[in-house]
DNA sequence: ACCTCCCGCCATGCT
DNA sequence: AGCATGGCGGGAGGT
């Protein structure tokens, strides 16, 4: 019955309801209205749930009353101050009806409970009616079973009603019985949850969400909303505001979320090891052992890489973690595993992923299988919880695959369509809506991300810190207040369905960023034996990181041909977080990279690197907060990267956005950042860090920063030169910006020249160096930049060499170290058309799968050889070498002392070696059948 | 017996 | 010390 109903309806009543009250009611709840209804109950119901409104079965009369009711025609809506007063009597009913022992009466002034008139007004519908209603509405589960219990009859509302008050009055038993686990469900939950914010919100309008308030509403544990609220920040739906606060950006930028994880995913490798699993379990089937070593092998790299702990979390410029405390459990929480997990869904072929893959991606290098049942089982249960969200997002439905042994519980992505092209920079978002909404977060959150508090080292308040804050946030609003911020926006939006961009400085990065992994695979060993030894790492990094080929490269390099240990060992921060170049327009992105892999950034799909650097001055002095053994370098590298991450990661808009807020928060916030920064370990070797940030404003880049090689040139330019300000002009950000469309701003030489970073574009990562990791640098290109830019940029490897020597006063400015004229070099600047031919193939396999997705028996092969051509292929612009990826890397990574032969975005072939693995990786067909039936 | 996954203990980290 | 977060896994409801 109530199948038929909905969806036009609710749109309709939707709709109108929010055109009408969106300015006071966040968020609507579903009502569940069946047969007659009387515009005095409908009015109670939606009193009691708050707004708006999901009605089923309404004869006409029933509809139009509701829907006027909805439209505000009838004066029946609470107001918006009295919102609370709608919440109370929920409670309360809620409480006296249903046995909550969860329940607290912690009411705070908002909640203060007005409720009894409504309810008591004699009728039948109790707030416990009410809410059986809602809970019906959402499940259709519950429904028929309450159906089968008499409780509902269609015949008409109001009789149901009663008995409904009635059973519930004469019988605790059944009130009691009555929330079945289902009717409890994290599903369920965020059913209603969902259903109290639009899907598109008005940024300009208050889209604050309190957890304890929302926790109330929905009489659920506080504990029950994180899980919800995690999940949605994973994706960018919501952002943490504050501590009890968070803010709903709804679906504005989801899709370019999914892009930024599509592209990810894709420099992850998550489908080759989604491959490589199958086989494996295929060849467990037959008994194959032969393979397995092999297998094991490539899993291992690319888990360490890809496999869960490489990356932390993947971040939106205009929404960041906010709090510190959120940063140190970053990378381990839930967040992060719905990012993978959607980023699986993303990637592969079949866009079915079965949990039992979906688990042991995410468990990642701990192949330890025995060993690890329980850590199986765990993880499992935390996937069951986001698929519950995911679900409710419809982004992805349940079904199960079938196979020999049998049944398997998986999920079938049915979210949006992300293309690879127009994933990345385009993946429509908004920007301008979101951007206001971002950019009040973004301030605040900068601080936060910036300094990563993992490490025990932590900085938080400290005094020194806060200047450095306020001058962070000064550069910011600089940079927000450039122009380009609009052009971005319609970009964002044209581009969801329009092919994007070439986004081949993302998949350049991406290669990059593979190469770079899997060199990391073998030498990681080593680097983080340095790195343990040269102490600082409290935490040592899990070895397993695979990601961090660059850092391992690097770090042997570095600290052997310059004797200082690279970047990595920052204590301080757990994570790295890389910017990903994003289109031109688009925001940039940021990864955490977990401590153990310092990564590559890989460039997401069609973004273009935009980072200011602006603030990685400030940023540095407030990051370091090594201990005092740490070397220098190694604070800086720290140092830059949170600081800066701020910068770099504010879309235009929302940097533009962001100003005006900024400035008049800065204060606050400021004071927030530093308290943030101010734990830092050693306050005094802190300070005097400082100081010579300070004095060397233009040394931030130093390690830290992740230098994405794109060649984005404005922006890299100008972000390096504000960086070099620092505090003094932020001027030549905002022209950066000011290029809207391609951010490929011509950057003079001169400019340039000065940093050395000719065409780079430095992003300013926020790099949390964890501590095992070094900084690595990543090196995406973009190539489209360049491409437009007139001026010949150097091998992004070089230049990052360069810069990271200065900064750390290893060389002179002057001086620079040459850049690897080989492939990557400058040689070119990658022209964008390139990347559009080796895209094709990517695209085509890809789509191809997801048609057929069902259809293909066999995505393993085809995807594994496909996904690695296709995410190298595309993104390197230059012909790749062949050659072992490792060579290249470690030419790569070696500075200046060292063959410094960046493999510019060339290098990128990592094919070589993992490739012919994967190459030739048999897939065993199975047969993959989905059955949706079990889909509701 | 297995699949799901709710529940809430308790660690962690900020205030 | 208290509170906010959220990792984690026992164990129960469903099928």
């Amino acid at each position: 019955m109530p199948s038929r109903t909905l969806s036009v309806w609710e749109q309709n009543l939707e709709v109108s309801y929010q055109a009408t009250y969106q300015n006071f009611v966040a968020a609507p709840a579903h009502v569940y209205i069946r047969g007659e209804i009387q515009t005095s109950r409908c009015r109670r119901v939606l009193r009691y749930l708050g707004s708006g409104v999901l009605i089923q079965n309404l004869n006409s009369c029933a509809l139009s009353r509701a829907r006027a009711l909805i439209c505000g025609q009838e004066n029946l809506f609470f107001e918006p101050h009295k919102r609370g007063l709608m919440k109370t009597p929920l409670k309360e009913s809620t409480k006296a009806n249903i046995p909550l022992p969860e329940r607290q009466p912690d009411f705070g002034p908002l909640t203060t409970p007005t409720k009894p008139k409504e309810a008591s007004q004699g009728e039948p519908w109790t707030p416990t009616a009410n809410l059986k209603m809602l809970i019906s509405a959402v499940s259709p589960e519950i429904r028929s079973r309450d159906q089968k219990r008499g409780l509902f009859d269609n015949r008409s509302g109001l009789p149901e009603a009663k008995d409904c008050l009635h059973d519930h009055l004469s019988g605790d038993e059944y009130e009691k019985s009555q929330p079945s686990r289902k009717d409890k469900s994290l599903g369920l939950l965020c059913h209603k949850f969902l259903a109290r914010y639009p899907n598109y919100p008005n940024p300009a309008v208050n889209n604050d969400i309190c957890l304890d308030e929302v926790a109330e509403e929905l009489n659920v544990e506080r504990r029950r909303i994180y899980d919800i609220v995690n999940v949605l920040e994973s994706l960018h739906m919501v952002s943490r505001l504050a501590k009890n606060r968070y803010t709903w950006h709804g679906r504005h930028n989801l899709n370019k979320t999914l892009g930024t994880l599509k592209s990810v995913g894709e420099e992850n490798k998550y489908a080759e090891q989604i491959m490589m699993i199958k086989k494996k379990e295929y060849e467990q089937e037959f008994d194959f052992i032969k393979s397995y070593s092999i297998e094991d092998h490539i899993i291992k790299s690319n888990t360490g890489q890809n496999g869960h702990q490489d990356m932390c979390f993947v971040e939106l410029p205009g929404v960041e973690f906010r709090a510190a405390s959120v940063n140190s459990r970053k990378d381990k929480s839930l967040r992060v595993m719905s990012q993978k997990f959607v980023m699986l869904f993303l990637v592969s072929t079949p866009q079915i992923v079965s949990l039992e893959i979906a688990a042991k991606i995410l468990i990642g290098e701990d192949h330890v299988e025995d060993l690890d049942k329980s850590k199986f089982k765990t993880k499992i249960r935390r996937l069951y919880d986001i698929a519950n969200v995911l679900s409710s997002l419809n982004l992805i439905k349940k079904v199960h695959v079938t196979e020999e042994r049998g049944r398997k519980p998986a999920f079938k992505w049915t979210g949006p369509e992300i293309s690879l092209n127009s994933s990345g920079p385009s993946p429509v978002i908004p920007v301008a809506t979101s951007d206001l909404e971002v950019r009040q977060s973004t301030k605040e959150n900068c601080a936060k991300n910036l300094f990563s508090t993992r490490g025990k080292p932590n900085f938080t308040r400290h005094p020194s810190l806060i200047k450095l804050v306020k001058s962070i946030e000064s550069d910011r609003r600089k940079i927000n207040s450039a122009p380009s911020s609009p052009v971005k926006n319609n970009k964002a939006e044209s581009s969801q369905n329009s092919p994007p961009f070439p986004s081949k400085m993302d998949q350049l990065a991406a290669i990059c960023k593979m190469q770079l992994e899997e060199q990391s695979s073998e030498p990681r060993k080593k680097v983080k034996v340095q790195l343990a030894r040269s102490g600082h790492y409290k935490r040592v990094a899990p070895l397993d990181a695979p990601a961090n080929a660059e850092l391992e490269l690097m770090a042997p390099s570095l600290i052997q041909s310059l004797g200082v240990v690279p970047l990595i060992p920052s204590p301080l921060s757990s994570a790295v977080p890389v910017i990903l170049p994003q289109a031109p327009s688009g925001p940039s992105y940021a990864i955490y990279l977990q401590p153990a892999q310092a990564q590559t950034i890989t460039p997401p799909q069609g973004l273009s690197p935009t980072v200011c650097s602006t603030h990685s001055s400030k940023a540095t002095g407030s990051s370091d907060s090594t201990d005092a053994s740490t070397e220098k370098v190694t604070n800086d590298a720290t140092k830059t990267s949170a600081s800066s991450r701020p910068g770099s990661l504010l879309p235009l808009a929302e940097r533009q956005a962001t100003k005006n807020r900024n400035r008049e928060a800065a204060g606050e916030k400021g004071s927030k950042r530093a308290s943030i920064l101010e734990d830092s370990g050693s306050k005094k070797k802190f300070k005097d860090d400082l100081k010579g940030l300070e004095n060397v404003s233009t040394t931030l880049f130093p390690s830290g920063y992740l230098i994405p090689l794109t060649q984005c040139s404005s922006l890299g330019a100008e972000s390096i030169l504000s960086s070099k300000e620092n505090s003094g002009t932020l001027s030549p950000n905002q022209r950066i910006y000011g290029s809207p469309i391609a951010g490929v701003i011509p950057v003079t030489s001169s400019e340039l020249t000065a940093v050395n970073f000719p065409s780079f574009h430095v992003t300013p990562l926020k790099l949390m160096v964890s501590p095992t990791p070094v900084a690595a640098v990543p090196v995406g290109n973009s190539p489209a930049l360049t491409s437009s830019h007139p001026v010949p940029v150097q091998n992004p490897s070089s230049a990052i060499v360069n810069f990271t020597l200065q900064h750390l006063g290893l060389i002179s400015p002057s001086v620079q170290v040459s850049a690897s004229p080989g492939p990557g070099t400058g040689a070119v600047p990658v022209s964008p058309r390139i990347e559009t031919v080796s895209t094709v193939p990517e695209n085509a396999g890809s789509q191809q799968g997801r048609a057929t997705n069902h259809d293909s028996p066999v995505p393993g092969q085809s995807q594994a050889n496909g996904q690695s051509i296709a995410v190298t292929g595309p993104q390197q612009p230059v012909p790749v070498t062949p050659k072992g990826s490792q060579l290249v890397a470690e030419s790569f990574f070696r500075t200046p002392g060292g063959p410094s032969k960046l493999p510019g975005p060339s290098c990128m072939d990592f094919d070589g070696a993992n490739k012919t693995s994967f190459g030739t990786l048999f897939v065993p067909q199975r047969k993959l059948e989905v059955s949706t039936e079990d889909v509701h």
